[in-house]
DNA sequence: GCCATCTTCGTGCAGAGTGA
DNA sequence: TCACTCTGCACGAAGATGGC
C-alpha cells in the first residue's frame, strides 16, 4: 500500500461510518461494503492522479511548443523579414570562432540581426545552451513556424484593409477589388500613384505608361522611395528625407495594434507614439486591464527601424499586384528594400542624420 | 514528392455589454 | 454586483496551392 493510500484511510472509515448509518445494515456487512467502496475510490483516485500527471506532462510539452511559436511571431516583425534564424546564429558563432576583423556587409547585417534577435528573445542564448541538439532544432523549427505564420497573418490582414483604405482615400475608378489582387499594382491608378518612385511624376501619362511597360528610365526598383512612404504622399524633390516614413500609419496599426484601430486612421499622420496612443491602450487610465495587442504581446514598446521596414514591405506587397509573397517583384527586390530601410535608420551617417532619424 | 507559402476555419482569451 | 453573453482579436492547425 502506498503512503497516499494509507494516509487516506481514517477519513474513508469516517465516510464509511456515516454511509452505514443511513441504510442501517448489520455492522459486519456494512464494514465489508464500505471497505470495498473505499478500495474502488482509492483505485479511481490513483488512476485520476496518473491521468493528471500524464496530461500535465503533455501540457508542459504543448505549452513549451506553443511558447516557441508565439515567441517566434515577433521575429519577422521586428528582427528580420527575410534572413533565416540559423544564418543569424551561424554568423555570431563564426565571429566567436574567428573574430570580426574582416567582415562583409552581409555578415554585418546578419550580426545586427542576431543582436536584434537577442533583444526580442533574451532567453535564447541560455536556453539553447542547455538543450540537446534535437530539442534545439525543434525549438528553431517552432520559432520559424511562428515567424512565418505571423507574416502570413499580417499579409492577409492588409489584403483586406488596404483596398478599403485606397478606395476610401483616393476613390479610384475602377475601385480596387479585395478579391482580385490583379486589380492592384500599377494597373490601378491609385495603387500605381502610391507605388510610384518619388522622382517620377505619376500624373504624367508618359511616365505612367513607361512604368507600366517597364521602359528604360521608368524601371521601378528598390533604389527609390515609393510615394506611399511619404507624409501626404508627396516628396520634396530638394529634400527627399523630408516627410519620409511619416505615412503608412494604417498598415502599422493594422499589424501592431489591431485591424479595427487601423480603420480609425484617417489617412496619414505621425506614427511615432501610436503604440502608446492606441485607442484601447488609452482606456487604461483607470488602471483597468485592457485587451492586449500584438505590440504588447511581443513587448514592442516603441516603433523600431525594423518594424518600420517590415510594415513598408507588407504595405508595398499589399499595394502590388503580386498574389503570393516573394522576394522579388519584377525589378523590385524586397530583401534589398527592407535592408535599405533598416540601414537608413540604424546606420545613419553622422550626428545630425542620427538626430533626424530619432 | 517535397517544401514553402497562403488561406481559411476553429479555438481560446479577454474586455465590453446587458439584464436580473 | 454578479453572472452570463457577445464581440474582437491573436493564434494554431489543416488543407490548398505553386514552385522546384
Amino acid at each position: 500500500m502506498s503512503q497516499a493510500e494509507s494516509s487516506s484511510q481514517p477519513s474513508e472509515s469516517l465516510a464509511a461510518s456515516s454511509e452505514s448509518s443511513e441504510s442501517m445494515p448489520t455492522p459486519t456487512v456494512a464494514a465489508a461494503a464500505a471497505s470495498d467502496n473505499a478500495r474502488q475510490r482509492r483505485k479511481i483516485a490513483a488512476l485520476e492522479e496518473k491521468l493528471q500527471v500524464l496530461e500535465a506532462g503533455h501540457m508542459v510539452k504543448q505549452r513549451e511548443t506553443n511558447y516557441f511559436m508565439s515567441q517566434g511571431r515577433a521575429i519577422r516583425r521586428i528582427v528580420t523579414l527575410f534572413d533565416d534564424i540559423e544564418a543569424l546564429i551561424s554568423e555570431n558563432d563564426r565571429r566567436c570562432d574567428v573574430g570580426d576583423d574582416e567582415v562583409t556587409i552581409d555578415q554585418d547585417h546578419l550580426q545586427l540581426g542576431y543582436i536584434a534577435l537577442n533583444g526580442v528573445i533574451p532567453w535564447f542564448i541560455s536556453k539553447s545552451a542547455d538543450m540537446e541538439y534535437e530539442d534545439y532544432a525543434q525549438m528553431l523549427k517552432k520559432l520559424r513556424q511562428g515567424a512565418d505564420s505571423a507574416r502570413g497573418d499580417d499579409t492577409s490582414k492588409l489584403k483586406g484593409l488596404v483596398p478599403d483604405w485606397v478606395n476610401r482615400e483616393f476613390k479610384p475608378n475602377p475601385p480596387v477589388d479585395h478579391e482580385d489582387k490583379y486589380s492592384c499594382g500599377f494597373v490601378n491608378d491609385a495603387c500605381g500613384k502610391l507605388l510610384c518612385p518619388t522622382e517620377l511624376d505619376w500624373n504624367n501619362l508618359i511616365v505612367r505608361a513607361g512604368i507600366r511597360d517597364r521602359a528604360d528610365g521608368y524601371v521601378v526598383t528598390e533604389m527609390s522611395w515609393p510615394t506611399f512612404l511619404y507624409d501626404k504622399y508627396t516628396a520634396d524633390q530638394d529634400n527627399l528625407q523630408e516627410g519620409l516614413f511619416k505615412s503608412a500609419l494604417l498598415a502599422f496599426k493594422a499589424i501592431f495594434t489591431s485591424p479595427s484601430s487601423a480603420k480609425e486612421v484617417d489617412g496619414e499622420g505621425d506614427g511615432a507614439n501610436i503604440i502608446e496612443n492606441n485607442r484601447r491602450a488609452k482606456r487604461d487610465f483607470s488602471g483597468k486591464k485592457v485587451k492586449t495587442h500584438v505590440a504588447q504581446i511581443i513587448k514592442m514598446h516603441k516603433v523600431s527601424p525594423r518594424s518600420i521596414a517590415y510594415v513598408a514591405c507588407q504595405l508595398r506587397f499589399a499595394l502590388s499586384a503580386v498574389t503570393s509573397w516573394r522576394l522579388v517583384d519584377g525589378d523590385f527586390d524586397y530583401v534589398q528594400f527592407w535592408q535599405i530601410i533598416v540601414d537608413f535608420f540604424e546606420k545613419a551617417p553622422g550626428r545630425v542624420a542620427r538626430r533626424k532619424v530619432d
